[in-house]
DNA sequence: GTCCAGGGCCGTT
DNA sequence: AACGGCCATGGA
């Protein structure tokens, strides 16, 4: 027995709804000019193995001080980009992080991020990932969530219900993506409709394994337990 | 005080 | 290829 992708999509969005991620700051933008892609990229740098409300923190930082571009980032003196970004954990690697990224948009696309996104979306990943700093999780949140390309993000939530429930039993990054993917590509033909729900299944699986499926898992009170394995067993 | 968070890199097997 | 240590803050 196993749950199929599209069948915890359904029974996630039925308890959960939708998420329409990612969580930009929309108070921001009124006031504000720049492009929420600039604040997706930052937001997926700083929030590797980091909880998002110390995210939070260091993106009000960064927009306090006018920094939330990378055009910005890349002029800023690291130490101040340092203090801006400290309550985020992790700033020193992070700093450097996103003055790699921002040297990279500069350097390669002329600062022009639909340049960037113009690019075909497995060689721009493959670009994506020689960047030191940007691994597959920040890639893929990267491509899907501010370039709107067809990519499914996997992350640690996603690597524990999938062996836990289970959804199929595979431990690679690249396995679980194209298992995702494949499954899910089959009832979503269009590009567009592929976005949607890579967007949306993802930010259901964080939410509901924040809540749940956590690493110590509150079983008693979850939402698939009549659906899952694990449950099953410890009753 | 302890545990953990929407990872990634680097060195060692 | 796979694994361990490391990076750091703030909330529960």
């Amino acid at each position: 027995m196993k749950l199929e992708p599209i069948t915890l999509y359904d029974t996630l969005l039925e308890n959960y709804g939708k998420q329409n991620w990612w969580p930009v700051d929309h108070l921001y933008h009124i006031n504000n000019n720049t492009d929420p892609r600039f604040e997706i990229i930052i937001g997926a740098i700083l929030t590797q193995n980091t909880a998002w409300s110390n995210v939070e923190k260091a993106i009000k930082n960064l927009k306090q001080n006018k920094k939330m571009d990378i055009k910005n980032i890349n002029k800023i003196d690291i130490a101040e980009l340092k203090k801006l970004i400290k309550p985020s954990g992790f700033y020193n690697q992070k700093a450097i992080r996103l003055k790699n990224f921002s040297r990279y948009l500069k350097n390669n696309y002329s600062n022009n991020i639909d340049n960037l996104f113009n690019k075909e979306t497995y060689e721009l990943r493959k670009e994506l990932l020689s960047l030191n700093g940007i691994g597959q999780e920040t890639a893929d949140s990267i491509l899907l969530y501010a370039g709107k390309k067809p990519v499914f993000v996997v992350d640690a939530y996603t690597k524990r219900i999938c062996k836990r429930i289970p959804i199929k039993n595979l431990d690679s990054y690249n396995d679980i993506q194209k298992y995702f993917q494949k499954k899910l590509s089959k009832k979503y033909s269009k590009k567009q409709d592929q976005v949607k729900i890579y967007n949306e299944l993802h930010a259901l699986i964080v939410i509901f394994a924040k809540q749940f499926c956590k690493k110590k898992p509150d079983c008693e009170m979850c939402i698939i337990q009549k659906k899952c394995k694990y449950y099953k067993n410890i009753i």
